[in-house]
DNA sequence: CCCATTTTGACAACGATTCTCAGCAAAGCG
DNA sequence: CGCTTTGCTGAGAATCGTTGTCAAAATGGG
């Protein structure tokens, strides 16, 4: 995969910030600064980059996919509902619950995913 | 809500299989039988049935939604990622786990979505 | 029965995502 | 360097799941 100028800055934009976002928000983001990147291409990259485990997608309820940089290690995320702050949890208990719960019926392969969402303490005061 | 003869086809048929199907094949199947629904009426149902707690949805890789009858208490899914064949989990302790988690980080509110995929027995040998 | 209110469904509209394809840029080579 | 080959880009079209629209039909109460 080549270096180009527009991969570069999409991977740029996703160190600056915290939270998820959706591919339009970025591609805005992308729009406002000295190297636009087509939508088309912000989707191509961000696809990569889920590939490569660089990056965290998940859906929102209403099935829009998310992004955000990610550190490389098995993680979950505590998501805030109002704000979209985020904190990377592990939960080595879970990861064996997981595994033992599958063995026990038989399944092979496992994978899971697990989110959890709720109100962050700035926004409970807001 | 009225009872009509759209909705109650929509619940039967829900109870006619036990993997997770899309709004598109649940629609599909009432077309099949004596009484056809249309698809936005089969999509207003199943959110009306999700609302309800008497159906989970989640979303597939790709986004799109997913619904199956279920049980009413709270639970998890193992879900065979090659038939779709799924087995409804109970895990108390993920339950504690994920209260546990979001209080230290002073988040309250909190929900979780958990799903297990893996290959079940049957679809491993074929 | 009759009316007020819901519900339905064909179809249009929508929004996120992917596809298309011609033009452009990068890497390799002599 | 020029040239070539190959991969990348982006504007717009196409796709597809889902929701909105609205007139016609069904429902239940009075």
């Amino acid at each position: 995969m080549r270096p180009t100028r527009q991969r570069t800055a999409v991977v740029e934009a996703m160190t600056s910030f915290d939270d998820f976002r959706s591919a339009q928000d970025i591609h805005d983001l992308l729009g406002r600064g000295t190297t636009p990147v087509g939508l088309a291409t912000v989707y191509r990259t961000l696809n990569a980059l889920v590939e490569a485990g660089e990056v965290d997608m998940l859906r929102t309820e209403d099935g829009e996919a998310i992004y955000r940089r990610c550190s490389e290690t098995h993680h979950h995320h505590l998501v805030c509902r109002e704000c979209g702050a985020t904190i990377e949890v592990e939960g080595p208990a879970v990861e064996r619950w997981t595994r033992t719960i599958a063995a026990e019926h038989g399944y092979s392969d496992v994978a899971h995913t697990l989110e959890i969402f709720g109100t962050c303490a700035a926004c409970r005061r807001a």
